[in-house]
DNA sequence: TTGACATGACACTAAACGGTTTCCTATAAG
DNA sequence: CTTATAGGAAACCGTTTAGTGTCATGTCAA
């Protein structure tokens, strides 16, 4: 209960805001620095790099440094922790959708 | 800028939180009440409550009264919103097109 | 060298979050 | 009727979060 080893949980905790869903978006397109992410939303810089450091701990973006710029690059593969955990539930899909049919059934 | 219309939102803000996705692991399996998820956590039964506000909000349970009972059923469909959001990155995911498309563009 | 640019690093604030305790209502059971 | 059970609701609290402004640093260009 307290030790909590779960390899999804960065990523969940990370896609769970709008901004950084929108950076990820972005970044599948293009790779960017954190400066020309800055201008596409209505936020100052800083609040960016903030968000830019969430997705880097969930290892979902991964930067190179050229001189002194920055490229952040997305790592489509650290999605995977998420999705594995969503493919869990399509055996519920089909089979909860039985239950309930079959319990209507019984009910009657 | 203000209004958000993303569908995926609430159920990636209801996911972000582990124990609000090890209820939904225990939904999945068998339908329960409140007291009967708090006995299975270390934490109260209105913090339960609290968590399963959330993942009522996001559409991820629903609830039927019988007497003074309340029964909570996960419903799967709405995982649908987070698992569509995500798969839009499977055509990056091995190769990195979008590298091989930004060469192209810049080519022009 | 001087200046502009890209970024990191703080310190700070308001709001949201996760949790608790307490109390109230409604239903089931003895 | 009385009591135990199931749960809703509100008030409260410490921590985290998402944002701001400011400043220091390293690098490119003139």
């Amino acid at each position: 209960m307290s030790t909590q080893i779960d390899p999804a949980q960065p990523v969940f905790r990370a896609l769970a805001d709008p901004t950084r869903r929108a950076i990820v978006m972005l970044l599948a397109e293009k790779d960017l620095r954190v400066g020309d992410i800055a201008t596409r939303f209505e936020m100052t810089r800083p609040a960016v790099a903030k968000h830019l450091a969430v997705l880097k701990s969930a290892d979902l973006i991964h930067v190179s440094q050229l001189g002194r710029e920055r490229i952040n690059h997305l790592n489509p593969a650290a999605l995977k922790a998420a999705t594995d955990w969503l493919n869990y539930f399509d055996r519920f899909w089909d089979d909860r959708l039985a239950a309930l049919k079959s319990a209507v059934e019984t009910d009657t």
